[in-house]
DNA sequence: AGACGATGCGGAC
DNA sequence: TCCGCCTCGTCTT
C-alpha cells in the first residue's frame, strides 16, 4: 500500500545495501523498450514524498513512482522470480542480488536532481514522513494552492501542499480529529489544519518500523486502523456504524464516523 | 469463473 | 466531471 511510509520504508531498506556500492547492471522498462544504463556506482537511494530516486555516479538518476500496484522485490542471484519478469520496471543488480522493482506507474531516467529540484519538478509539497515539518508552510500552501471550497480529503492528499498522505491516513487523520470529510478547507482555521498535518506526519513517521500501518495506539489496545475499511462496523470510540462515501476530486473512498466527526464543531484537539 | 474495487494520479472533455 | 491505466485479493455467481 504505497503512502510515503511505504516508499521511505523501501528507501530505507535500499539504503544500506546500495548506497556507494559498485553497480553490476540496471535495467530500466518504460514500457516499450528495455534499456540497460551503465554507471559504476550508486550513488545514493532517496526517498521524496511518494517518489523514489537512484543516483547513479554518472549524473544521472532512476525516479520511480509506484502508483496503486508498484512494489519492490530483492531476489538472491539465481533465485526463481515469483512474479513476472515481464512486470519489471527496474533491475538493479548490485552483489548477490537483483532489486526489482514490479509494475511501477512512472518510471525514468533524469539528469540527478537536486532535492529542490525534485521537489519543484514534482510539484511536492514538504515531506511529512522525512522527520520535522514546517507546519507553518504547509499551512501556507494550503491557502495558496486549495480554493476554500476544496474539500478536506482532497486538500490532505494534494501532494503540492505537502507530501506523503495517501487515502488511508487521509481518513485516519480525520477521524483523530473529529473532523468530517465534508468540510471545506474554508472552514477551517490554521489551528486545525496543523494539528491535521502535524498528525499525518507522526502517524506516517511512526510507521517506518515493521510490520503493519498503525494509527490507533492506545495503551495496551492492539488495535490497527479507526475507520479506514471499517464502513458499517462501529466506531472504535462511540459504536455508531463507520459511513463510507467516495468523496471528492477523484471520488475516493473515504471512511468516518459521523457521529465523532462533526462538520459543524471546531475541533482543535484530538 | 467473473466482477468489483483498492493504496494514485494525470489527462481529456 | 469523468476515464483509464494496471494488478491483485475478495466477494459473488
Amino acid at each position: 500500500m504505497p503512502e510515503g511510509d511505504t516508499i521511505h520504508k523501501i528507501a530505507n531498506y535500499l539504503k544500506p545495501r546500495l548506497d556507494g556500492q559498485p553497480l553490476e547492471s540496471l535495467v530500466l522498462a518504460d514500457r516499450s523498450a528495455e534499456r540497460t544504463v551503465s554507471a559504476n556506482r550508486i550513488q545514493a537511494v532517496r526517498a521524496a514524498g511518494k517518489h523514489l530516486f537512484v543516483d547513479l555516479d554518472n549524473g544521472l538518476s532512476v525516479r520511480s513512482h509506484l502508483g496503486m500496484h508498484g512494489s519492490w522485490h530483492r531476489y538472491p542471484l539465481g533465485e526463481t522470480w515469483r512474479k513476472p519478469r515481464s512486470r519489471a520496471s527496474v533491475v538493479i543488480t548490485v552483489g548477490a542480488n537483483h532489486y526489482v522493482c514490479f509494475n511501477a506507474k512512472e518510471v525514468e531516467l533524469i539528469r540527478t536532481p537536486s532535492v529542490r529540484s525534485a521537489v519543484v519538478d514534482h510539484r511536492l509539497g514538504p515531506d511529512l514522513t522525512a522527520g520535522a515539518v514546517d507546519l507553518d508552510v504547509v499551512v501556507r500552501r494550503v491557502w495558496e494552492l486549495c480554493e476554500p471550497d476544496t474539500l478536506l480529503p482532497d486538500v490532505l492528499l494534494d501532494q503540492r501542499v505537502a507530501s506523503g498522505i495517501g487515502n488511508v491516513y487521509k481518513s485516519e487523520v480525520l477521524f483523530i480529529h473529529g473532523v468530517s470529510p465534508k468540510r471545506e478547507v474554508g472552514q477551517c482555521g490554521d489551528t486545525l489544519l496543523k494539528s491535521l498535518y502535524a498528525s499525518a506526519s507522526e502517524l506516517l513517521s511512526a510507521n517506518l518500523g515493521g510490520g503493519r500501518r498503525v494509527t490507533r495506539r492506545e495503551g495496551d489496545s492492539a488495535g490497527r486502523l479507526w475507520v479506514y475499511r471499517r464502513e458499517g462496523l462501529p466506531c472504535l470510540r462511540c459504536d455508531h456504524p463507520i459511513a463510507y462515501a467516495r468523496l471528492g476530486r477523484h471520488h475516493r473512498s473515504t471512511y468516518w464516523c459521523p457521529a465523532c466527526q462533526d462538520s459543524s464543531q471546531i475541533s482543535e484537539n484530538p
